[in-house]
DNA sequence: TAAAAATACTCCATAGGTATTTTAT
DNA sequence: ATAAAATACCTATGGAGTATTTTTA
């Protein structure tokens, strides 16, 4: 018994007629006869009752017909389900952002893409770096967004913006309306760091290496745990901090603060965009990638 | 995309594995290998990511493996109804009956019928002879069981039991204790008779014709639309008649009514069973034939 | 290096065809 | 005589096999 004998005995009997039958699906009569023995031998019993002019189905036909009407049509189903899914309208994407992507960049591009795609489950999941790779690793994620370029043979990454990483002043402070401000007067005003770990705190390092410092030589007043304490201490003018242009964007903007470069510091670091190596993306992941990219300033897609 | 190939997949998505999943379904491991790019090329898309040591379904592929299931599970839900059905346990059968019949002889049969087989919907259809005969040929009545052998060529019939017609007369007649009675004598008793194109009145006519005698000879006094009628007016002292011994079984073993034979008038009748002579039975139908045969005395079946 | 899947080929079972016969109206 | 299905027979596609190669952990 297969799907296509099962659609020919249907038409069997709803046209009354094995020739009838054999016409609407293109086949020649002898076949449809030897398809409908086919099936009467595979149940073990008549299906059709040949009336010279016309076909009838037996009860035990009539029985076949109701199930087999069924089961063509979860066939078809499958097929338009499956034809939607490619076309996108259909699905879903979890994506996962390190503590800045997942904080500041993620939340309006997955909102923007849940708008241009509505019937799609989407999911944003926000966890340090080493959570989202574990989780790209084992399939829980689709693609993720991380501050740093992952090792692990597994993952594909691909630089996706260049975050620039600014010296963060409160709106009221002297060094408010400056564009500037070098790297040894820095080093003597109050400062509030990141934890041991932070992705942030790994870049400062990184950069004042560059330049022949360190963090001993700054004036660390407090170490804080988020970025948004970060951002609080600075508006209350606990001291200053080095944070991601991304997230005091809006406060910058507000005047609550200012962001300055700090001369002498390439205070730049890279979000990567990473998903499996080996495992075939959904239709939906690659569009959403396409959208993400096109969503990015063009100023901010620099090479590695 | 077939049945087959979905069940194939669905081994392969649960073993996670193409070998073991060939193992699973008595393949070699390359012809699995086919199947499944047999069905990515039909949907058009991955459906099994193949990371060397396991195999993954993708996200199409686990959207179809979810389809799969029911399909399959579908499919499996047929075979065993249809040999549910040939196992008889399962099903509808509708006998009709003509008057007699179907007043006297299935009921009881029927019933036992339906008790042996729960599970199964049971119809007697009760109507004249020539309306059993047409809902046969239409298909809507799958037995009959009718008093005369109807000359349809696409109804084939069968002798079911001869009938025996008896002159009944109340319990407290005169003739009550006879055994029989000359034809002679009849003719001077009340006799109520049923109408035209009754088949009681059918067989009684041809039984005078074959005595060399008629209708007219007989003391009409009422005639009765129904056997019961007739039965109620004979018990009421209005006369005699002549009626199936069937119908009068309860009230002589009652003592209500007494049946005895005419002398030189052969009253027998035959039912017979018909069905459609070109369709195939169901499985019930079959069943309930021998049932039928089998619950009738013995000493009833003869010949034609 | 070993384990798993892909590739390359061979073979035959069967879905499909055409021509014809049978059957019942 | 006709219309419909069954039968007989032929062909070719593709499902299944074995042997081998490719891939990556």
């Amino acid at each position: 018994m297969d799907l296509w004998q099962l659609h020919i005995f249907c038409r069997v009997v709803e046209t009354r007629s094995f020739s009838k039958a054999a016409e609407g699906v293109r086949l020649s009569q002898p076949t449809v006869s030897s398809h409908i023995k086919d099936l009467e031998e595979h149940f073990g019993c008549p299906l059709i009752d040949r009336l010279n002019r016309r076909a009838l189905p037996t009860q035990a036909g009539e029985l076949l017909y109701g199930y087999a009407l069924r089961l063509l049509a979860l066939r078809d189903e499958i097929e338009t389900v499956m034809a939607r899914y490619q076309g996108k309208s259909l699905g879903r994407l979890t994506v996962g952002g390190s503590t800045i992507p997942g904080g500041y960049l993620l939340p309006q591009i997955v909102g923007r893409f849940q708008k241009r795609h509505p019937g799609v489950t989407l999911a944003l999941v926000v966890a340090d770096t080493g959570e989202i790779i574990r989780r790209v690793l084992d399939g829980a994620l689709e693609l993720g967004v991380v501050g740093a370029a992952p090792r692990e043979r597994q993952i594909a990454h691909e630089m996706l913006l260049a975050d620039r990483l600014r010296l963060v002043v409160s709106g009221n402070h002297p060094w408010a309306s400056r564009r500037e401000v070098p790297l040894p007067l820095l080093q003597q005003e109050p400062f509030i760091l990141r934890e041991e770990g932070s992705g942030t705190r790994q870049a400062i390092e990184e950069a004042l290496r560059r330049a022949g410092s360190g963090i001993g030589d700054l004036r660390v007043v407090a170490e804080m745990g988020s970025t948004e304490a970060v951002r609080q201490g600075i508006r209350e003018g606990i001291g200053v901090s080095i944070l991601s242009e991304l997230a005091v964007r809006d406060d910058v903007a507000a005047g609550r603060l200012a962001a300055l470069r700090v001369a002498g510091l390439a205070l730049t670091r890279h979000f990567y965009l990473i998903h499996h190596r080996r495992r075939h993306p959904a239709p939906l992941a690659v569009e959403f990638i396409a959208f993400l990219k096109e969503s990015l300033p063009p100023s901010r897609v620099e090479g590695p």
